[in-house]
DNA sequence: TACCCGAGTTGCACGATGAGACTGAACGCC
DNA sequence: GGCGTTCAGTCTCATCGTGCAACTCGGGTA
């Protein structure tokens, strides 16, 4: 049994979950992304067991998500941040957020993701990257097998509903 | 101790994974988007437990995000659907599908999904809702309290790293 | 020397998951 | 009527993931 795998899909969703999908780890990186660095302050920012936040934080490190940098020397001491690929996971985290500000909100967003250009507020939604049409659903998209898809790929002729 | 929950967090990321952050059911709402409707199609085409099926199937019809509908009197058969706040979780399985295609696809994405109106690619980009500008990254973006925030709300003056 | 801090490491109990068998209510066929 | 098949679960048990709490080690400081 491989406990975060899901080696029967040949899915992109698939392979992004095998690294962020377990418990905690999308939690840490948006702590990352918050800008803590510290062992000892993610821990108390998430009150999380210390052998499940280093698992993660390993990780995350052997996966190319966070990279472990040395800001002491005696005795070593190292904080953990996000690289490029880290970086790239921002639109799942306020995807994520996105939903549950609608959903799942009472009191209203926890907390506003603005823009900083013009202060208005930003979120993750379906965009086209040939005709800049935003705020797709999904009864505008269609999936289809791409480059990597295998004999038997799993698509649908449409990711709406009837 | 509670398995699923982040309660000491008051974050919609956390909210929103508390109710898609189990192992498995963010690929159970992939195939709801592909079309699967049935308990054993969702099983063979996930390879998953049908006792874990069962229970997520289960959980997430209980928050709202399934429903089952009746397509058959006798014996009583259910199958199970999207409601409007699962539709809206699209986002967050694009947004997890763009960085699995950039970072873990060697041999290039398994599938595409296309703009039905004028056939371009479709990725989850953080997009301002006031100005418009799309493709924003998390320089571009700072964190504020919103209101539902709490006293000491957890967050930071920017999102990027220095 | 004693104490504190930071970054882990360790041991153990309990819950989550997986594998596989089982169940019940049909339906169709011989 | 009996049998086999299908569908949607239900159940049992072994293994692994997580949580709790204590511990370890290598410093620095009073």
């Amino acid at each position: 049994m491989l406990g975060r795998e899901y080696a029967t899909q040949n899915c992109s969703i698939a392979r992004t979950l095998e690294i962020v999908g377990e418990r905690w780890t999308l939690l840490v990186l948006r702590e990352c992304f918050l800008g803590t660095r510290r062992f000892d302050d993610f821990q108390k920012q998430l009150g999380i067991a210390r052998n499940v936040l280093q698992a993660r934080l390993e990780r995350l490190v052997d996966e190319g998500v966070l990279e472990r940098r040395r800001y002491q020397e005696r005795p070593p001491r190292y904080e953990y941040r996000l690289t490029e690929a880290g970086r790239d996971l921002l639109p799942v985290l306020i995807a994520l957020m996105g939903w549950g500000d609608r959903h799942r909100a009472p009191a209203g967003a926890p907390t506003l993701i603005l823009h900083e250009g013009c202060g208005g507020t930003v979120d993750a939604a379906l965009a086209c990257e040939q005709c800049g049409a935003t705020g797709l659903r999904g009864a505008q998209v269609v999936v289809v097998a791409g480059p990597g898809a295998v004999p038997g790929q799993r698509v649908s002729a449409t990711t709406a509903p009837a």
